[in-house]
RNA sequence: GCGGAUGUGUCGUAAUUGGUAGCCGAGCCAGACUUAGGAUCUGGUGCCGCGAGGCGUGGGGGUUCGAGUCCCUUCAUCCGCACCA
């Protein structure tokens, strides 16, 4: 035996964690780094080798930055609120929270093995009731506060409540206002707020704290029993379980994250984050800037409202559409259309979320028999139903623009409805045209100027008529914040009367009570109503409330007064480099964002955005294997086994390269009399079903026979029609890496093969970190090979460590300081894949050296242990260091080893490489070109050309133009 | 439809500011040592061609002495948002 892995990493393992090698403390002598990697919901099937990818990476990274003489903050915890410990509670009786400490234990276990360097003592668990408090003290807090438009920032209620006692409000004008008062749409005088009982006081303040109840659209998945966020939801089923989701209407607690949604749109700006993330939080903001509009309804004291981002086309306005479930609709239906728009509005409604996404295509609507009067010029036009308007967006009413409005043209079109050109020379006969850069027609005072400058034009003009107003809107809706779910932090809220009231800080925690079952109530409230004696919200936080301020509460995991001191948040700022994956990117990484600039604006924390940088790590997707049954349908079965074919065979098959007699006379060889071969052919009744097989059995694409008999009971006498040479090939897909696709691949396994080290650099070695890439462990022995190689290196035949006190030569130096320089650069530029191939360079120019000294290895072991801590920590201490390799400093690269005396120029012609040319490099341009010119193989390539121009990068190139 | 990303050998990938495309690894081929190991070592391996040479970074075009890299255009794949007014 040589490198034995399992004894050196046990070792160092025991060792670190003996010694607390990582532990962290505030030390403000030292400047800070924060290397944060997005937490896992410890899942029942343990990690897979994906899992690792990101943490090796942000592991190397804190490695390398210590070396470099960082204070070093690199924790790790578990997001352990979530639903699949919550269903599995359901389905069995076990407490979620046993569940959830048994998945941790096994998590805890296999991270250990890869060798993190996390600092265990600042360990965080959102479902520990030491974490919840906080989490439940700072919605306390948002409760508190209200959002002041004035100084833009979040406050205390009591600033509002003082602004009501003295000034009393204005209504919808006062410039304080951020949530939507439709109840006190006048306002209130201070006389009258002082008058006012305090359920009525709670009542209006609820429209501006940001914690509330909010009266929302929600979306419910029955299935589950409780609603989603809209992250939670694709494509109209929930994400977790696939379940269909309807729209609800439902009282539930919001979080006011609207009111930042301005500063979370701008601030992106400076932070280091992906395009692509950054893009999509944009997007998912969705700020538009417009105008809002009023129509006033003939014949009715009643005014619609809508909101465009164009008000430049009010003159090309035809009709008005409203949302099926526009509050008016009834209102302004007029009797000879009533039973046809209560038809329609019936319809629209029964419409699944799900159907209204797939059929988007397809125009429906229905006139109310109401006309609005166009406000800048007083036409009458009719208003319409129509579900292409959105109840959830703007005012759930549009202003019609055929012109210049895709699907204003359509719904036009199909109802037959008149379309007015206001571009002049535009054809909108075939479809809408929104160009902005054409002149006005038809429009009145804006005839003759471009739709740009048109907008600001309406906009004054409307604002100046006092019939609307140059607004913002936003897509970003409020953050629905209760779940009918038992597993999550309970809401620390209490009724008196109706009336919401938050608990006492020093009341805190609000434990978790303990339910007979973890199932709704027979009556539809939520499992918290089955507790005893709770009076308390039956609602809990949703999933991302412990994950919106983790990173906070490993700067200070144990202080029990404060989610964070001062002291702690003063120094340790924020995240410097956070890793995780993009699919949190309108999820987790928004909600973060609003809390901290939240508790930033209280006073709390010193920086109001949480991560500087952010790198999102691919995904591993893993590689399925199937096997292929055969299914005989309507056909006599003699035997009931179940057969398997080899993919080779059913590719010909499917291929028709055989016929389904050949087919059959091959399954016959095999098992003579399986079934009614002249049956099968008159009905050409056979089918090739794919199953996936669980890819531990499969080496290569070839099957592993006999485990996978024994892999399933139904399987044990399948009969098996393998190829002539006797193999059975699997087929492959690509898939997301999951337990019900057989395609999992653990680390544990890897490790237990190849080690930790090997497991750390492969990982790396695979690409990128941001590129997905599927799972392939064939390429794995290269790595192993490097570390045996470097091992090798510095011991002799009989496994001995051997290492030579000579002077390193010149050659020997050169090596040493490419590959300090090489992966220094690598790592502060995250590329750790490049860093991995130097290594190997570096290890086979040392071997090819046969160079086994010290001055080599010693300062090799250091920039190696980011990368393979056990494998440079033997070294190191084999080289008689008494300290821990992680003490030390990286070594510094110099200049003088890596200066080359002569270079090989390629000379080229017009950028064609004719010959090449060593000179010294030394040489400046000038003495280049004398040596090019001079030299005998120029008047050959130059083939009496003139020459034009020499193009000379010194080290680098010589270029001649001819 | 909008937005983001990615296209390089058989495969994973590499290539400072535009400057010898294919480093490193896998696979494959040949050889050595050995005799059957999933070991180690050496050499070869983009395509066409006997060769000189030519062609090559998804396709087409452009800028440049010179383009994987910059610009325009187009195609393909992946991801996010989507009847957002």
């Amino acid at each position: 035996m040589e490198y034995n892995f399992r004894e050196i990493e046990a070792k160092w393992q025991h060792y670190w964690r003996e010694h607390k090698s990582y532990k962290t403390v505030l030390d403000t002598s030292l400047p800070k780094f924060y290397v944060l990697d997005m937490f896992p919901y410890p899942s029942g099937s343990g990690l897979h080798v994906g899992h690792p990818l990101g943490y090796i990476g942000s592991d190397i990274f804190s490695r390398y930055k210590r070396l470099k003489g960082f204070n070093v903050l690199h924790p790790m915890g578990y997001d352990a609120f979530g639903l699949p410990a919550e269903q599995y509670a359901i389905q069995t009786g076990q407490h979620p929270a046993i569940t959830t400490e048994q998945n941790i234990n096994r998590y805890r276990e296999q991270l250990d093995k890869i060798g993190f360097s996390f600092d265990w003592d600042r360990e965080v668990r959102t479902s520990d009731p030491q974490y919840y408090k906080w989490t439940q003290w700072i919605f306390i807090q948002l409760f508190n506060s209200w959002y002041n438009k004035k100084t833009n920032k979040a406050e205390n209620i009591s600033t509002l409540i003082n602004c009501f006692e003295i000034n009393g409000f204005k209504g919808t004008s006062d410039d304080i206002l951020t949530g939507d008062l439709e109840i006190y749409h006048d306002g209130f005088t201070a006389q009258e707020w002082k008058d006012f009982s305090s359920s009525t006081k709670e009542n209006v303040l609820q429209q501006f704290r940001l914690a509330y109840m909010g009266d929302t659209m929600v979306n419910w998945c029955p299935q589950l029993g409780t609603v989603l966020a809209n992250e939670e939801v694709k494509d109209g089923v929930s994400e977790r379980g696939g379940y269909p989701v309807e729209r609800k209407r439902m009282s539930q607690w919001c979080l006011r994250i609207t009111a930042f949604a301005d500063r979370l749109l701008n601030d992106l700006e400076g932070i280091e984050w992906s395009e692509s993330i950054k893009e999509a939080q944009r997007n998912w903001i969705g700020r538009s800037e417009g105008s809002s509009l009023k129509f006033k309804v003939q014949g009715s004291n009643a005014e619609i409202e809508v909101f465009t981002t164009r008000p430049d086309t009010i003159f090309g306005v035809t009709f008005l559409t409203l949302a099926p479930e526009h509050e008016l609709v009834n209102e302004l239906t007029t009797d000879e259309y009533r039973n046809a728009v209560n038809e329609y509005v019936t319809y629209a409604r029964n419409r699944s979320e799900r159907e209204r996404m797939s059929e988007v295509k397809r125009i429906t609507g229905q006139f109310t028999g109401a006309y609005a009067i166009n406000p800048l010029n007083g036409e009458k036009i009719p208003v319409w139903v129509g579900d292409y308007v959105l109840a959830g967006y703007g005012t759930g009413a549009v202003m019609a623009v055929p012109a210049g409005d895709q699907r204003d043209w359509d719904f036009a079109k199909h109802f037959n409805l008149p379309i007015i050109p206001i571009n002049k020379d535009v054809d909108i006969s075939e479809a809408a045209d929104a160009t902005k850069d054409a002149l006005m027609i038809n429009s009145g005072f804006l005839n003759g100027i471009t739709g740009r400058e048109a907008i600001k034009a309406a906009i004054k003009e409307i604002e100046k008529l006092g019939v609307g107003k140059g607004k913002t809107n936003y897509r970003l809706r409020d953050a629905i914040f209760g779940r009918q779910r038992y597993w999550g932090e309970p809401i620390p809220v209490y009724y008196n009367d109706g009336v919401p009231c938050v608990m006492k800080e020093e009341a805190l925690p609000l434990v978790l009570p303990e339910v007979d079952k973890f199932l709704p109530t027979e009556t539809g409230e939520p499992p918290l109503a089955r507790a005893k004696d709770w009076n308390y919200e039956t609602t809990t936080m949703p999933g991302w409330a412990g994950s919106s301020w983790y990173y906070l509460r490993y700067m200070d995991a144990n202080n029990k007064s404060a989610f964070v001191g001062k002291e702690a948040a003063d120094y340790w700022q924020d995240v410097d480099l956070y890793l995780g994956g993009a699919e949190h990117a309108t999820g987790h990484l928004l909600y973060v964002r609003f809390w901290t600039k939240f508790l930033f604006d209280l006073g709390y924390i010193p920086k109001q955005e949480p991560a500087k940088k952010l790198i999102n790590q691919g995904m591993i997707q893993g590689v399925s294997a199937f096997a292929y049954r055969l299914l005989p349908l309507k056909v006599v079965i003699t035997s009931a086994r179940p057969v398997f074919i080899s993919k080779e065979i059913v590719a010909d098959y499917v291929s028709q390269k055989i016929t389904t007699q050949q087919l059959l006379e091959k399954v016959n060889s095999k098992i003579p009399g399986y079934c009614n071969l002249e049956d099968i052919l008159k009905d050409n009744a056979i089918a090739i079903s794919q199953i996936h097989v669980d890819v531990n059995l499969v080496d290569n694409n070839i099957l592993d026979i006999k485990g996978f008999q024994k892999w399933r009971e139904e399987f044990v006498d399948a009969v098996i029609i393998t190829e002539d040479d006797g193999k059975y090939i699997c087929g492959s897909e690509v898939e997301k890496m999951s337990k019900s696709k057989h395609n999992v691949v653990s680390p544990d396994k890897i490790v237990e093969d190849y080690g930790a080290d090997c497991l750390r650099l492969y990982e790396m070695f695979l690409g990128p970190l941001e590129q997905s890439k599927p799972w392939n462990t064939n390429g794995i022995s290269g790595v192993s090979n490097f570390i045996r190689k470097l091992w090798r290196l510095y011991h002799n035949k009989q496994n001995e460590f051997e290492v030579s006190g000579e002077v390193a030569t010149a050659a020997e130096l050169k090596t040493l300081h490419k590959t300090i320089k090489k992966v220094e650069e690598d790592i502060e530029r995250f590329s750790f894949n490049t860093s991995v191939s130097t290594f190997m360079i570096c290890v086979n120019e040392l071997t090819d050296l046969k160079c086994n000294k010290r001055a080599i290895l010693e300062p090799l072991a250091v920039i190696l242990s980011p990368y393979a801590p056990h494998v440079a920590e033997e070294l190191w201490n084999l080289l008689g260091n008494k300290e821990s390799v992680t003490k030390t400093q990286f070594p510094k690269w110099n200049q003088q080893y890596l200066v080359e005396d002569s270079f090989e120029y390629p000379v080229s012609f017009n950028g064609k490489v004719r010959f090449k040319l060593t000179m010294p490099l030394q040489l400046n341009k000038e003495e280049i070109e004398k040596q090019v010119i001079s030299s005998p193989e120029m008047s050959k390539f130059l083939n009496g050309d003139q020459i034009k121009k020499i193009i000379i990068v010194p080290g680098r190139i010589v270029n001649i133009v001819i």
